[in-house]
RNA sequence: GGAGGGGUGCCGGAGUGGUUAAUCGGAGCAGACUGUAAAUCUGCCGCCUGGAAGGGCUACGCAGGUUCGAAUCCUGCCCCCUCCA
């Protein structure tokens, strides 16, 4: 039997326990594993239907990295199967059984993020279907028998639905079960998750002492907050910050939450220290610091966590330049001006008198060369705008500049090297 | 098997014959303001055409029909949900 690498003080217990924590169920059980000095397998699970890895499941990846430090070892379940029934909570769309090679996509990219901050070393990689496929119509039953309608009513979300006569499919139900039934496969002896997977967390703890397991403790970590500061994350409102982003992209993200989502920010996926995190709440409380220094400090600690120390200088370079200087960003998207392009957008090449007739004579770019051409069409072919028609408005708005003049026109000149912005942050420059 | 409810724009959700490209909210976009891409305020927010005023097209599950005119009425079909058995 191996062993964690070494004892462990009741400090550290206290502090792992405390930090970024929601709830332990059940917290003297968990402490006295601890102190065992036992080997403990830790359960994440994984639902491969959202491959991505935003900020709010870092608050439960950092604390399997905290346990791994002290020689425990992850188990990382891929939800192959659970991933195609999708988690019931929240509104109930039946989702698309995903293919075996979405699956397999979705979870390379899911672990490629995962071992941004858990260690690979220390993870094994179970797959859901290395059991489940095995199951029989026999054993799902076995399983099913095992709980009461009651019972999964009871859970908070399904119990809502029900009295507002709002459908719930049988294999919502079986959710829980499976992901209870992982825990048994695995003999994990914790389970981690945000608390509004408590329920399924503890319908493991109960299968396992059935089938006689000793049931497995659960870690819940608290739900980040969205960035829009009232949204659960979801993909559909992209309301969250994903650990693949690049650093500006991060940062800049960091910088739109609203101020009043500072502190839990820091508090859940940062190692501030306590005392400094203190410090902020009161500078916070008596107006004593600009909340936007505070998010730059926020956005840096959690880009540090995530890339190195020089991409969170460029990624804090880039934002005062572009954000608060609105200077034009280190890169920018570059555009051929081809014939093709040419006319499509209906340029026509300028003379010093005035204009030459359209198709022929727009070709060979030099750097010389002026073109008039239709902004909205432009605009709509270099990707700045949607249609025609929204080009039209971003116009009437007044967003548009071409080499730093706002334009009013619906023609305008172009020539090899101009940059055109819209809005605050989108560039193109074009190019010969 | 029976009874009932429903399918509207990115999402939520109004609207029961014309003044409805369709109230409102959210999201998104733009502008103002701010040493934040925060907050707040304002505007925009189907597509095409026009410099603009304007014009045209497409749209309220699908297919027909009634009507000068339909998201709204009728018929058929498809789909979804709840309850009782």
């Amino acid at each position: 039997m191996s062993t964690a690498k070494r004892a462990i003080s009741d400090h550290d217990i206290k502090r792992l326990m405390r930090c970024g924590v929601a709830e332990v169920i059940v917290e003297a059980e968990l402490a006295k594993l601890l102190r065992s000095g036992r080997k403990l397998r830790l359960k994440e699970g994984f639902d491969p239907s959202f491959p991505d890895i935003h900020l709010g499941h870092m608050v439960a990846l950092k604390k399997l990295r905290q346990f791994q430090e002290m020689g425990h070892q992850v188990i990382l379940i891929v939800g192959d199967w659970t991933g195609r029934i999708g988690d019931p909570s929240g509104a109930s769309v039946t989702r698309p059984m995903l293919s075996a090679e979405q699956v397999k996509a979705n979870a390379e990219t899911y672990l490629k993020q995962f071992f941004k901050i858990v260690n690979k070393g220390k993870t094994e990689v179970r797959w859901q279907s290395e059991w489940y496929d095995k199951f029989t119509l026999g054993d799902v039953i076995q399983l099913t028998s095992k709980f009461t309608i009651a019972q999964l009513l009871a859970r908070d979300d399904f119990s809502k639905r029900y009295r507002a006569g709002q459908p719930i499919t049988m294999t919502e139900f079986l959710y829980p079960l499976l992901q209870a039934y992982d825990s048994v496969a695995i003999q994990a002896d914790v389970e981690f998750g945000g608390t509004d997977q408590k329920f399924n967390l503890l319908m493991g703890r109960e299968l396992q002492s059935m089938v006689g397991q000793h049931p497995q403790q659960l870690f819940l970590v608290p739900i980040l907050a969205g960035t829009d500061g009232q949204q659960k994350v979801s993909k559909s409102l992209g309301n969250y910050i994903g650990v693949a982003e690049p650093p500006e992209e991060i940062y800049g993200k960091v910088m739109s939450i609203p101020d009043s989502l500072i502190m839990q920010y820091f508090e859940l996926v940062t190692d501030v220290s306590d005392q400094e995190l203190a410090e902020f709440r009161q500078a916070l409380e008596h107006d004593t610091v600009n909340p936007m220094e505070l998010k730059k400090r926020l956005a840096r600690e959690i880009i540090v966590q995530l890339y190195s120390q020089k991409e969170v200088s460029q990624a804090e370079e880039h934002f005062t330049r572009v954000v608060q200087n609105k200077e034009m960003p280190d890169e920018i998207r570059q555009v051929n001006i081809t014939e093709e392009l040419l006319q499509k957008i209906k340029g026509r090449k300028m003379t010093e008198d005035g204009f030459l007739a359209g198709i022929r004579e727009v070709g060979s770019p030099d750097e010389t060369t002026e073109w008039c051409v239709s902004v909205p069409l432009l605009l709509c072919e270099i990707g700045l705008a949607k249609s025609r028609s929204d080009a039209k408005r971003l116009i009437a708005q007044e967003s548009v500049r071409i080499d730093g003049k706002t334009i009013y026109e619906t023609n305008s000149n172009i020539r090899v090297g101009s940059i055109i912005k819209v809005g605050p942050r989108r560039w193109v420059q074009m190019i010969g």
